[in-house]
DNA sequence: TATGAATGAGCATTCATTCAT
DNA sequence: GATGAATGAATGCTCATTCAT
């Protein structure tokens, strides 16, 4: 009855989830292109064959994967961006940045395999680009405000993301804190490295 | 005798470098990953075998490759850093800057290359990281001197390294000038977003 | 009870029937080994699991589906030979090529599959095989009879049935009327190329 | 030197006819379908790569069989039609088909194959296709003269292709001899089951 | 030293078959 | 009996590496 098909659905899920799980800490130990199927397939526990029964190919369990983990991040990424229209130029990059990070402390690994595999997946949308769209709004707000010169609206979110991206993979390599540093890149960012902090 | 020996020297020479043109051309457009020796062979006008002649394996030839460009950045970053020893941190800054993106400018396709592929290359020193030791280097001293406040000596050179880096990729693929940058870059730097140009 | 057990069986056969339309169609089209079974199934309206309640495996499948269609035919077969043991050779040989023919037309699909893949069906009797047996009695009463000479008898059959199948096969393969070529091939077989019609 | 690349050719000519030779056997023995390449290798002597070194893959191996072992019947065939063309209908059909036998007869493996295969092998021309073709010629010669009625034209070198290439199978399956069946066949075919021998 | 054919381990993918529900 | 997800052996194919010439 519709018990049963809710289980299998959840049951289902949960296997869905075990190989996204499997693939992501494979990719990232060897790359995506090292790790064989065979081997994700052993560590989710299941069959190769059963790989074939969730993901068409092994393109679309990457493909998977990295939608997968996006469609929990873009929701943040969206909220943050939402959450500080009525704020100035300033707290709401603050706000944006620290909650950015919050949400990248939760999929730490899947962070550094997305920002070091940015160029190897053309198709489609990316948490990377999710963020740099991030920035670009504020950006352009901090524009319309004047709190932005025109002049360096084409490159500072270019800049900031590959900041936010890089000092990101850094701390998560190190295996420390990432929303420690959201003071510090904020600072930067809009004092520059003469400014007082 | 001695010239013959010379002659032959030159020769493994111009085989070695058309083999490390082929492959960074194969790597450039497949990856990598997915460029085949057999290719690379072909590309460079010798046989597979000759390939194992160079370099002991396909490791060795990536290898290789980085290393051989790696020896022609070096000098000039290395140049760049000392040249400037006698300035004040903006000019010198400034300078570096220029400099990099001129080294950059002659080798584009690898730098893409290079970028793109950092986190592939554990072993030994690459260029990236050459460029992220001379930017080290710059902000001590801009620490030393009192421009830059010690608490930013941290992440300012990974974060302005991540900025050039992106840039660069940015125009790179872009098929756009990369020195043109110079200048909005160490602005940005210096000063953040609010300041004036 | 008794109903209901009837039911149960008329049940049964309708879905084995169904699985073995969706096999021969299957087979027509991708080859007796490019159809996979989970292909048959969906076909058929079932699940995979459902045709291991009807055949225990692939090959019983196969077989199933050869010997069922076998089963319509050879009582015709057998009765178009029956039917003529009072007549006169020639006669005999038209009515059962016309008998033949007709029993072809309800069942082209499986013709073509069967023919096709005679040499790949080892096991048991087959539809081309009863056929030979068929053309055989009638050319052995022929013999007797006089009307076939005695040294024609050992390869006439093979010869008169090869032509069927062949003949038989074009024509459905063109989407053509069988029958009408009955007596073509009579006239063929008794008085050869040079005969008049 | 020439030598040198000359010796090569025929060492790689050897290798590619051991393959073939082993693909014929392993293709007769257990089908189109069911040979592997790993098989097929073992049995030439050479790893699955190998295979790869001659064909670009599985298909391109079974036409390369087809195609190697038609070029060698071809000039035959062809030799047989254009050397009858100054004979009468009789001989000359007489001859074509001893010709044909005796072509068979050194290649009856893959004869046997061809045949049986013939409706899987939609690419290109076949030997069987070769074969039809020889006998439409010489039938639309023998109707110019007037020893083959027209409307028996259409349907005569279907018939007597079939009957060829069945009893052709019929014999080799049986380790029977081939040629002998000549005048069996063409008595039959010109005066069919009626003609005294 | 250069060559390129040979090698075979490694991988993605398919599909007949099983079995818990 | 029906279902369809899980299984894993089997297979085609690739490609780095070797080595006889």
């Amino acid at each position: 009855g519709e018990l049963r098909s809710e289980m299998r659905r959840t049951v289902r899920e949960a296997v869905r989830e075990a190989i996204l799980d499997a693939a992501e800490e494979l990719f990232a130990q060897r790359g995506l292109h090292g790790a064989a199927l065979l081997q994700i397939a052993r560590r989710a526990g299941v069959a190769v064959g059963t790989l074939y029964n969730y993901f068409t190919d092994r393109d679309a369990l990457i493909r998977g994967l990295f939608e997968s983990r996006r469609a929990t991040f873009r929701p943040r990424l969206l909220a943050a961006i939402a959450a500080g229209t009525e704020l100035a130029f300033e707290p709401r990059l603050r706000r944006f940045v620290r909650e950015v990070f919050e949400a990248f402390e939760s999929h730490r690994r899947f962070l550094k395999l997305a920002i070091e595999n940015e160029h190897a997946k053309p198709s489609g949308s990316t948490t990377p680009q999710d963020l740099l769209s991030g920035v670009r709004d504020i950006v352009t707000a901090g524009v319309r405000e004047g709190a932005v010169p025109t002049d360096k609206a084409e490159l500072l979110p270019l800049a900031m993301t590959a900041m936010i991206k890089s000092i990101a993979v850094h701390r998560i390599t190190a295996g420390e804190d990432l929303v420690g540093d959201t003071d510090a890149i904020v600072d930067l960012v809009l004092d520059g490295a003469r400014g007082a902090r």
